[in-house]
DNA sequence: ATCCCGAGGG
DNA sequence: CCCTCTGGAT
């Protein structure tokens, strides 16, 4: 295949390629509904799904919808989502997020992005990944790797995480936006990682813009 | 030390 | 735009 050469044709290949190495990414975030993946999202938060991973069951067991969690002692949720970090904050969020939840929406996740976005807590990226994962609506969540890598590899000019979203949006087809999002991440967290990246053995290496290989460096000083 | 799929406030 | 919130893993 020959080398793209518009940010749309690189998009296309970028996903192509990585559905290829990454067949089975998938949300890490363990949920069985979409108030679930709301609160594990909003508490992934400069935490790993890991960690998250670890506290969630409690909160669920406690607070198996968004109605008791709009009652909850804020004391309590605290010590139970302690170990992700942000935990006052967090804290806020969630019982805001529930409470708006349950005032405006009935207790139902909403789909429309701004109405995400208007839940204390999320911002776009909580919302896109909701949508995308939870709801089966088309989201692209960008993070600070989706936001690296799209500009590494030449899909964006952008830097405003909005605007990314929004090109991005206009060059990959709806459906795909959500995994392409889950693959761009593991890429960005294993081999296009922020400081060294592994140009050595990233399969999107030739073309890439930014690819450190002085063999392939389009752009050589 | 540095990173982990951020969001809100000033 | 910057700053702050915050604990765990490596």
């Amino acid at each position: 295949m020959a080398k793209p050469r518009t940010p749309k044709g690189r998009a296309r290949e970028v996903a192509r390629r990585l559905a290829e190495v990454y067949p089975d990414a998938h949300c890490e975030l363990d949920h069985a509904n979409p108030y679930e993946l709301l609160v594990a999202t909003i508490l992934s938060a400069q935490s790993t799904d890991a960690n998250v991973n670890k506290v969630t069951p409690a909160l669920f067991a406690r607070y198996p919808a968004p109605e008791d969690l709009a009652h909850a002692d804020p004391a309590e949720v605290e010590q139970l989502v302690f170990t992700t970090g942000f935990y006052k904050a967090k804290t806020r969020s969630l019982l805001g997020m529930a409470n708006r939840l349950v005032e405006e929406y009935g207790g139902v996740v909403p789909g429309p992005i701004e109405d995400l976005v208007s839940l204390p807590g999320v911002g776009r990226k909580t919302a896109n990944v909701v949508r995308s994962v939870a709801l089966g609506l088309p989201g692209f969540a960008v993070d600070t790797h989706v936001q690296r890598l799209t500009q590494r590899l030449g899909i964006t000019t952008e830097t405003d995480p909005v605007a990314i979203e929004r090109e991005v949006n206009a060059m990959v087809p709806p459906a795909d936006l959500g995994p392409l999002g889950l693959r761009l991440i593991l890429h960005g967290r294993r081999v296009c990682t922020a400081r060294k990246p592994k140009c050595a053995e990233c399969s999107l290496e030739d073309i890439c813009p930014a690819s450190l290989l002085p063999t392939r460096r389009p752009k050589q000083a």
